[in-house]
DNA sequence: GAACGAATAGGGAAAAATTCCCGAATGTTT
DNA sequence: AAACATTCGGGAATTTTTCCCTATTCGTTC
C-alpha cells in the first residue's frame, strides 16, 4: 500500500529536497505540493491524502495554524509537522494542536520518512532529538511551565521574549496592543516572573531563544 | 625583598585560606586583614602595604567601592580585585578605576600569587581566564558595549539585568527611583537596545548574568 | 586658579506600558 | 443545552518610561 503525501513548504528548493528523500522509499508518494498555508488546506480537500507533511514557518499562516484549519474541517487528517525548533515546548505545542508527528530539521533524514510512515498507520512520531528531552525532563522531574499555556499565549509569550515589542507583536498578530497587553499580563501571572527580565530568562532555559 | 599585603573580605575562612596559600610563598607576608571597606581604607593608612588583596563582593561598601577611595587618598596604591566574575565587563570595569590587578575565583590558585607579586613589581595582572576571553573577543573583533557605560551606569544595569526591580536598585545604591529611571533610559540609549528583553539577552552574551 | 566637560543625582510633565476588571463572541466538552 | 475555556478588547487607575532641564562634584586642561 502507497502512503499518499502533499508537501507543504514555501521554499521550492526545500520541497524538492524533501519530495527526493521521500520518494527514495517506494511506498511513499508525493501527490501534490503547496507553498502556503492557505493552498495546504484547499489543496487538502482535492486530493485527501494520507499525510501532510508540513514546514513549521511560513509567512502568512503558520504551519500549526494551517494545521489547526486543516484538523477543523478534516478531524481525521495527518498531519506531520516539519520544525526547526527543538525546545520540547514547540513540539508540545503542535501535539496540542492536535498533529500527529513533530520532526525537526536538525534530526537525522530517517527521522523523516520514518514519521511519515509511522503517521500514515496511525501512529504519532516525535523526533528523536525532541523525545530525548522530553524523557528527560521527565524523568528528572522537572517540569515546563510553558505548558500552562494556551497556543495563542505561547505565541505572544514567544514574540514577546524575542524582544518584540508589544506594539510589534499586535501589528504581526493583527490584534490590538491591548489585547497583547493583557495577554502578557495573563502569561506574567502564569507563569510566575514578575519582569521581562525573568521572561527571558525562562525562554532562554526553555530554548525558545538563544544568546546569540 | 618581602611583599606586605593586606587581605580584605569578608568571610574570615576565605582569609585564612588566601592567607595559608600566599603565605606559603616565603616572599609574600600579610601584614593586616580588614573584613570590611571601610576598615581597608583605615588599615592602609596604618600600615601601608605593598599590596591590597580584595573581594570585590562585600556588604555595604564594595570592592570597587572601596578601591576608589584607597586610590583617591593614596594614588599610588597597588590593589588586586579578586572576583567571583570571570566576565570581561567587570574585569574591564575594575581597571577603570585604577587596580592593578584583575583575578578571578575560578583561575588557578597561582594565578593569585602571582597577581601579587607582579603587581607589587608596578604590574599589571589579569587573570588567565579573563585575558584569553578579552584577547579572542579582541582578535574576532567583537566589541564590547559594555564598556561604553560609566562605572555607575554599569552598576545600574548589572543590578536590573540581574531583574531587580527600579525601585530596589533605588533602595540598594540609596539614589531615588526617578535617578535610577534616568540612568535606565540612558543605559538603553548608548547600548541601543529598545526593550528590557534585548538588554537582558545583552547581559546573557556578556555573562553578566546566565541562563541558570 | 579658572574653565570645562563628564559623571552623578533628581525634579516636572507628558507619553507609554501595565494592571485589574469586565463583557462579548466563539469553540469545546460533557 | 449548559458549562467552560479561549480569544479579543474596552475603561480606568497606576506605574514606568521618556525627554528636558538644573545642580553639584570632580578631574583635567589651559
Amino acid at each position: 500500500m502507497i502512503v499518499k503525501v502533499v508537501l507543504v513548504d514555501d521554499h521550492t528548493v526545500v520541497r524538492s529536497g524533501l519530495r527526493r528523500l521521500l520518494e527514495s522509499h517506494k511506498s511513499i508518494e508525493i501527490v501534490a505540493e503547496a507553498d502556503t498555508g492557505e493552498m495546504a488546506y484547499q489543496v487538502y480537500g482535492e486530493v485527501l491524502p494520507d499525510v501532510v507533511l508540513m514546514d513549521i514557518s511560513m509567512p502568512g499562516m503558520g504551519g500549526l495554524e494551517a494545521a489547526k484549519r486543516i484538523l477543523q474541517r478534516y478531524p481525521q487528517a495527518k498531519i506531520v509537522i516539519f520544525s526547526m525548533h527543538e525546545a520540547v515546548s514547540f513540539a508540545a505545542q503542535a501535539l496540542k494542536t492536535g498533529v500527529k508527528g513533530y520532526v525537526t530539521k536538525t534530526g537525522v533524514a530517517d527521522d523523516l520518512v520514518q514519521a511519515v510512515l509511522d503517521v500514515a498507520k496511525g501512529r504519532t512520531f516525535l523526533s528523536q532529538d525532541v523525545a530525548q528531552k522530553v524523557a528527560l525532563q521527565t524523568l528528572i522531574g522537572e517540569s515546563n511551565p510553558l505548558q500552562q499555556l494556551t497556543s495563542r499565549e505561547f505565541e505572544v509569550f514567544r514574540l514577546l521574549a524575542e524582544g518584540k515589542r508589544v506594539e510589534d507583536v499586535a501589528e504581526m498578530l493583527k490584534i490590538s496592543q491591548k489585547t497583547v497587553a493583557n495577554y502578557y499580563t495573563l502569561i506574567k501571572q502564569k507563569l510566575s516572573v514578575n519582569s521581562p527580565v525573568e521572561m527571558v530568562r525562562l525562554a532562554m532555559k526553555h530554548g525558545l531563544i538563544d544568546a546569540e
